[in-house]
DNA sequence: CTGTCTGTCTACCATATGGTAGAGAGCAAC
DNA sequence: GTTGCTCTCTACCATATGGTAGACAGACAG
């Protein structure tokens, strides 16, 4: 049945989704995601021929549920480029708490064997030269501090992506994950990085 | 022998270090280790009663490598909180070009299973406390912009571990790891910082 | 020379893991 | 009713891993 089975499909995604963001795609076994989706191990590998496959398909399903997001976000943001900054950041927010895992997995990307992880930023390579493209061209409009695009982009990714994937880094500093301290969290981010960004 | 002994051990040690920063402490085997230094696995378990002791050691070791260059460049910083940002910029590249694998360690901590991570947060705790009592401090006096010291702290510590240890994410931009664009990024990060934390 | 202590090794072991083989249940088509 | 297709399951298997037991070589003390 068309509807049972991309249920079951999509639970494993779910599942291998929040457990390899948090806990790493070595840590986890196909055992505990079958045991967390309540399934046998053979259906993982009956709709997902490797462990290997199913990493892939859930960083693409990731990578693909958060620039669904920033588009639309920057879509609807005004063409002031600290105004999109603060939209990026609403929406990465959102995403984080929607599915906390969601940043820790992007991450994991960078430890991926062999070519899968180039692999990805090929993937992703259009929308980087988009944003690398357009910080150049508000630098030159003097709407953003001088600088050098292609290092901008990533030292802002490097900000976003650890701030939200070191839960120690903010525990050491006293911080608590309620909602409240979680706003907190996400002005300050907007402050720094509008402070980081602008001319 | 007091020589030879103290040798194997921090040859392991070293060897341990790197492979835990560079692949994570999940996908580093035992025996991994001991081929890379030339001895038995059975070696490493003599000096080293199990697996996490030497994780422990090896983490212990790097934090400590770590706020040794630290607190020797902040002491060796004029008063000024900017300049000071430059000096632990600075520290902490040279730390990078000398153990490529040590900021990657650090990012392990988040990892680990148990308790560990988190004694881990204690014993670092008298020193962020110093470094957010310092930031207080510096922004009452109008040297800093005004913010949230604790979270300032967090943001600042996610974007230097985050660029160092996202070498994917450099890629992407079409960054290479040479020595030219090293330093490149290193300034580019000091501005960053500087940006975002002045007044 | 003998005993003891240190450091390293070879030989195993129990367990966990990714993956294979194949059976069986439900269901639709004919 | 039988055939075939989809989906899930119960055995297994080969390998890798952390860890144990104990032997062996060398250095030193007596």
């Amino acid at each position: 049945m068309s509807r049972s089975t991309s249920s079951t499909r999509q639970r494993i995604l779910d599942a291998a989704t929040d457990l390899f963001g948090r806990r790493g795609v070595d840590a986890v076994s196909l055992d505990a995601i079958a045991g967390e989706v309540g399934v046998a191990k053979q259906t993982l590998l009956y709709w997902f021929a490797s462990k290997d496959e199913l990493v892939q398909a859930v960083l693409v399903g990731a990578v693909q549920e958060l620039t669904v997001g920033l588009e639309a976000a920057i879509r609807a943001s005004t063409d002031d480029p600290l105004d999109r900054v603060d939209a990026v950041v609403r929406s990465v927010f959102r995403a984080a708490v929607r599915r906390p895992a969601l940043l820790g997995l992007v991450r994991e990307v960078s430890r991926l064997p062999g070519g899968q992880g180039e692999q990805f930023a090929d993937a992703i390579a259009p929308l980087v030269a988009r944003a690398v493209g357009y910080l150049g061209r508000e630098m030159d409009a003097g709407r953003l501090r001088r600088a050098d695009p292609r290092l901008l982009a990533a030292l802002a990714y490097a900000t976003v992506t650890g701030i939200a994937t070191e839960p120690e880094a903010l525990r050491a500093v006293g911080w608590q994950p309620t909602v409240a301290e979680l706003r907190r969290l996400r002005d300050e981010l907007r402050s720094f990085l509008r402070a980081a960004l602008a001319p």
